[in-house]
DNA sequence: TAGATTGTTAATCGATTAACAATC
DNA sequence: TAGATTGTTAATCGATTAACAATC
């Protein structure tokens, strides 16, 4: 465990791509892969991989390359997709349900346990086989059920208290839709997606490229 | 234009971030901030932020700090909120009426201007007054209208012929949400939201922590 | 064994931070 | 003017790339 210590945010980033790349290989029954060919399929250089890979130990064979399979299980392993997570997602607008109905994450093992909202038209609408509940009900929720990541997508003016409340029930994770920058404990991870900024991103991309 | 020119990716994908706290302090009514009353806001270091600022051009007044209203304005500028975006979104599951209905894109220039799928069920419905069109009408629908923004909300084997088919109609920027590295020519920009990605790395975040 | 490719060290490159002169 | 804070250069830090010995 202690290998995973002092990892750069430049790895963490991009072990879910390798990832991909290495399950889309599998179900393309490749059985072996050099960092020079896995290089030209995901872009990164060789080297590169092969840094990225021996930070958390030697993962090939010299001569041969890497097995897909192993490569593909300890990445698995390294991220933590060995465990299984129960979620709850807070917010049931467009976002929220669209989380919520979102079906590539069951398939790897986030079981999504409770959906809240404050709208009285929401509550009690069924996703999913799951209610939504009164945003009142989540304290009580959270004491009565065991739950790893809460989902924020309410908007950006309740988003820190929906966290604070997370927070005081013990979770660790937040993976949070609302544009804003959430304060929390350091031994409480946050993974932001901010749509607008990805898509404020593009926009100055195109205009770079139309200047040229 | 030249002084866009050789801006690293790592202070592009700032900008939105600055972007968004200034949106914040005008709503407020701020109308002056220092690069360290901005560094203790937004968590940047004040270094970095008057570096990143002089990346464009001195807003800036020494022994003043920067206006909240002009620097807010130029960094509009240089992101081109100041110009209206046509867009378009090909696939119309869970993601892609969530992403139609957000109504917070809108308001910052982003105009939905056309629906597509496959799926018969869904053509015909209609989201926000636009009728979901099928997928096949989307070459005579680029023909007649002009769209700036293709965004890609269908599954992972289909996006890259979207993105073809957008390319060959000229549009140059893509918001990618299928799980996929799209191929297209250099001059076309895309901005990937890959949500599965952004899920594993806030599962790798948690065990790092779980783990010291 | 010979060839191939890793694991790893060293060199380079780029981004962040520190420092301070310029100046409002 | 004195104080404050920028703009900008120099120093540091970290990440990427190159090179090659180790070894399958």
């Amino acid at each position: 465990m202690d290998k995973k210590r002092d990892i750069s945010m430049a790895v963490i980033k991009r072990l879910p791509k390798y990832y991909r790349h290495l399950a889309e290989l599998l179900r393309n029954d490749v059985d072996r892969i050099s960092s020079k060919e896995l290089s030209d399929k995901i872009g990164f250089t060789a080297s590169q991989i092969r840094q990225d890979f021996n930070c958390f130990g030697g993962f090939g064979q010299q001569g041969y390359g890497y097995n897909v399979k192993e490569l593909y299980n300890e990445i698995g392993k390294i991220l933590g997709t060995d465990k299984e997570y129960n979620t709850i997602i807070v917010g049931a607008g467009n976002i929220g349900q669209a989380i919520a109905n979102y079906s590539r994450f069951e398939k790897v093992g986030f079981n999504l346990k409770g959906i809240f909202d404050t709208n009285p038209k929401l509550i009690g609408v069924r996703i999913k086989d799951i209610e939504i509940e009164d945003v009142d009900n989540i304290d009580a929720f959270l004491s009565k059920n065991s739950v790893d990541i809460g989902i924020i997508c309410v908007p950006a003016n309740t988003a820190q208290k929906i966290a604070d409340l997370f927070v005081s029930n013990g979770i660790k994770g937040i993976w949070n839709f609302a544009p804003v920058d959430l304060d929390v404990p350091e031994d409480v991870s946050v993974e932001n997606v901010h749509l607008l900024e990805s898509m404020l991103t593009l926009v100055y991309l195109m205009n770079e490229q139309k200047a040229k």
